[in-house]
DNA sequence: AAGCTTTAAGTTACCCGTAACGTAAGCATA
DNA sequence: TATGCTTACGTTACGGGTAACTTAAAGCTT
């Protein structure tokens, strides 16, 4: 029933030896390139291996030695979120032109799907971990300590990293836009965005984001978070919501720009003239944005090099250089035209 | 100086066993809920699993049975593509709900980064593969051959897969576009896309659809394939490109929604009027077209459906369970308002 | 030619679990 | 009481490589 699959036929290091006429040890030295044989020899196992089609078997060479295996466990929130997307591009691009492989994991935004992950994927002793976000549940959080291998959390920057971080302080973006806001003359301004239970960066730039319209006098008079996901449609139906409720809002600010284009949408299928009767600002500067024929007002955050970043960190360690723990890639507030200007 | 990192201060199962009192194999046994062990030693093996914080070694499960791991590689074009991050996003988490972990591969659309993220991939003795599109280095190929896992190819659908392949039938999507295009009454057609140099879905779509125009009486007038990525700005200085050539173009099809998103912004700036003066169609549908204010002509794939597809004939081969080798996930041609009505 | 070093191998032990088999104790049965 | 069966373990061997050690032969010195 159950028949054993790969492995039973694939060919062995022994079986590739003994066709060579060597010992094991000589066919693992010749295909090491480690020297101590003759050039003979190296042709002879380097024929077998070809007309064999031996593949070595790293899960042998991991377990064998004292080394920690190529991988690189990586787990992002969603890949419907493009930014999510490009930041993993970045990784893998960099990780992969190093010789390390991705393992993915995606944890829907849930610290209980991160942890289940995290434990699944140390039992394959990757070489490291890098992490989006840098809230972890304190199970996760200790396996991460005690897993003794290079870890970068990603996204979020956080001054007291469990090992290495990399990332923009949303806190800070949310406070620049809401200055930014506010300098353009806008008093009652509305948020809408995703609730996801737990603390996220999202949730961050928020508080900056209220801090920097209140302490310029507005006021954040609506916050809408939604029970859905953080894209086009949501962001439709929850601008709906939000000017529905009458509070006078002038401006909404928006958890991404996907929402923001479906804020964007909706004003326009109601007649609504942007910006002259109301203000629109998304986050995270889609690629799209730029090609759009209204420029809309965002905070740009440059996401593929965020995830070379972080694979060149987690490179960088497992080489044993000298690595910064806390690299902060900065972000660009897009003025665009979506707001009115002051 | 290279100082040996994870694996030699992990806790193995022996430690576990010593420090219970008992054998390797009885704590194995526990860990397993194999049974043949007393509640009394059971309990006393999994306090001091707590206590010492043990994490299984995966490696060594795989390594001592015949079981292959539960790694599956999957290979991916790139992200950049919105498409190739929805699909993934359904491969992963449908092999995730199955207790298997993706391991990734961007292969940038060349057979030579495949080919070698193949031969990296199967090191590691996955369980299975995902790949994307039905063409591959003869290399690669001998390799997959050998390898005696189940592979499944998707995308680009093949009636004569190496195992499994589901996706859709490229040609006749293309097919269906120019057919429509025709029927709205062009003739003169031109299309932009860019080139890989090797044989892709693409170009498939491409030949579809010069067949249904030729067909249909008209012409494909005029053929860019830019050396680009298939994204928003090559499409924008590909229409410009096109335009400029005077072939008398009346509509365009282009490789991918995000081209035409560009190509829809070149002739928004240059005060043409779509569809009124040139006709404008997409394909593969994104999110952000079904919101933006003008609806594109395009052509619906379900990325996400396609991607759980691939997951579930992977389990289902892992399982043993009978499973379908070719399985069509189909499209839907969405009319959409920037080509003008026959 | 004896003694030493280098080269090109082979041998052994080990990594961490699990399959397969062995065994001692407890219990029921004839 | 002898026999067989079950339960709850323990022991041994193994998988595919590699580190560390050993060995045999060849080359070099003096």
């Amino acid at each position: 029933m159950k028949e054993k699959n790969s492995k039973n036929n694939r060919i062995s290091l022994s079986e590739v030896a003994r066709a060579a006429g060597v010992s094991k040890m000589t066919a693992s030295r010749v295909l090491r390139g480690e020297g101590g044989y003759s050039e003979k020899t190296r042709d002879r196992v380097m024929e077998k291996v070809d007309q064999l089609g031996y593949l070595p078997n790293r899960l042998a060479t991991v377990f064998a030695g004292d080394q920690s295996s190529t991988f690189v466990g990586v787990s992002i929130p969603d890949l419907g979120n493009e930014v999510f997307a490009q930041v993993l591009e970045g990784i893998d691009r960099k990780l992969g032109s190093f010789g390390r492989q991705t393992v993915l994991g995606l944890t829907q935004h849930t610290q209980q799907e991160e942890e289940n992950w995290i434990r699944t994927v140390l039992s394959w002793q990757p070489a490291g971990l890098i992490l989006t976000g840098r809230y972890h549940s304190p199970r996760a959080t200790e396996m991460l300590r005690n897993a003794g291998i290079p870890i970068v959390e990603i996204w979020d920057l956080n001054s007291s990293p469990l090992d290495m971080s990399v990332g923009i302080n949303h806190f800070d973006s949310g406070f620049d836009m809401g200055r930014y806001l506010t300098s353009c003359g806008y008093s009652n301004i509305g948020y809408v965005g995703t609730s996801h239970d737990t603390a996220n960066a999202a949730t961050t730039r928020l508080d900056g984001f209220c801090k920097a319209v209140e302490g310029g006098g507005g006021r954040v008079v609506k916050q809408l978070c939604l029970h859905d996901t953080a894209t086009y449609y949501p962001g439709f139906y929850g601008t709906e919501q939000l000017l529905a409720s009458g509070s006078g809002v002038e401006c909404i600010f928006y958890q991404n720009d996907a929402m923001a284009f479906g804020g964007l949408q909706y004003c326009g299928s109601k007649g609504m003239q942007v910006p002259q009767d109301i203000g629109i600002a998304g986050w995270g500067d889609l690629p799209i944005a730029s090609v759009i024929a209204r420029r809309l007002t965002s905070m740009h955050v440059p996401h593929l090099k965020l995830g070379q970043a972080a694979a060149e960190m987690m490179i960088g360690r497992l080489n044993d250089e000298p690595v910064e723990t806390c690299r902060d890639i900065g972000f660009r507030l897009i003025p665009g035209t979506t707001v009115r200007n002051a």
